[in-house]
DNA sequence: TCGTATTTTCAGTATTTACTGAAACCAATG
DNA sequence: CATTGGTTTCAGTAAATACTGAAAATACGA
């Protein structure tokens, strides 16, 4: 009974401490990854305090990043009645998690991508030496191959998970 | 004529510049960034001089990035005969290098994850309260999804440009 | 309205990451 | 086997990023 909650808390706490690790690898700030984590397994919604106490973090640094969550829409604010704190909760299902950070990566990642070579390759045409053609052919190239990915991007998000699993059952089998 | 080259010449920079910037964006550091975007338009090998002066970077920091790109499979070492400097040379197909990048990420960001999702779902197995069940079954899930990611990332990495875009298609009308 | 609980901001500081420049190393050549 | 041209390493430094803690702002209830 006790042996089993300590079990949990262990293997919680090692999850929080490992994805907050795994984290800073593909570029999210540790307490951000960490909270996230924590949240995800977390039974009830959590209050800023709560999360300063489990991570051992100052106040600033949980409500930057538990804002930051919300802005990513991985963190929702719940408010309960005749409390007048904010309490946080994480979307849990795999797959709309996938969505909201497949949309948020190509936001910030794809398509100021697809700004710059667009810009590019425009600023680049019609240059008349074989370089300037060579370069301006690159350009095209990246941009079309950018643009496809966002697109694709796009279709994937608007799936749901069902249809994306059977749709890869069939392709892969 | 002079002017073309100038025009040029101008489009690149701004071309480096820009991927440079970028490449903060997604975790990649700006020098590494700036020469993969550089060799990119190059239209021959360039020496690591070349490469320092273009960029204005230091030589360490020119030759790390450069053995970086290579460690990714983004650039190739070319030796010319009757010279005994090493000149890089990126990969210019648009999609071998998303297949690279794709592959190089899945090792780096997919596998860790997959990895500690594993242990977590392993330690908490048979927590046997509602809360111990409840962690375990997110990890189960993360984990199961996680590995669905990895499938298709290898599956997609082993596919020909024009297969993809065949199935992209046919997908999406 | 005032006092109190809570959220937000931000200047200062700590930590991490990137870069420089020079020394050490290595390999080809006379 | 010494010299030269080139590569690699790395200690020190600069720059970027993350965090703290406390003050300021805001929202609520009496």
């Amino acid at each position: 009974m006790n042996a089993a909650s300590d079990r949990l808390k262990e293997a919680r706490d090692e999850f929080v401490a490992q994805w907050g690790a795994l984290g800073t690898q593909w570029g999210i700030n540790r307490t951000m990854a960490q909270i996230h984590a924590l949240l995800m397994t977390a039974p009830q919604a959590l209050s800023t305090d709560e999360v300063m106490e489990e991570l051992e973090v100052s106040r600033g640094n949980a409500h930057t990043n538990l804002k930051e969550l919300v802005a990513w829409g991985l963190v929702r604010i719940v408010v309960k009645k005749g409390d007048r704190r904010e309490y946080f909760e994480a979307e849990k299902d795999v797959w709309k998690i996938f969505i909201t950070v497949a949309r948020e990566r190509k936001r910030r990642e794809i398509d100021p991508a697809l700004g710059v070579l667009r810009k590019c390759a425009e600023d680049s045409e019609g240059i008349d030496t074989p370089e300037g053609r060579a370069f301006c052919e690159q350009m095209r190239q990246l941009e079309e191959f950018v643009e496809f990915a966002s697109k694709m991007a796009d279709k994937v998000a608007a799936m749901k998970h069902g249809f994306a699993l059977q749709m890869a059952a069939k392709l892969f089998g």
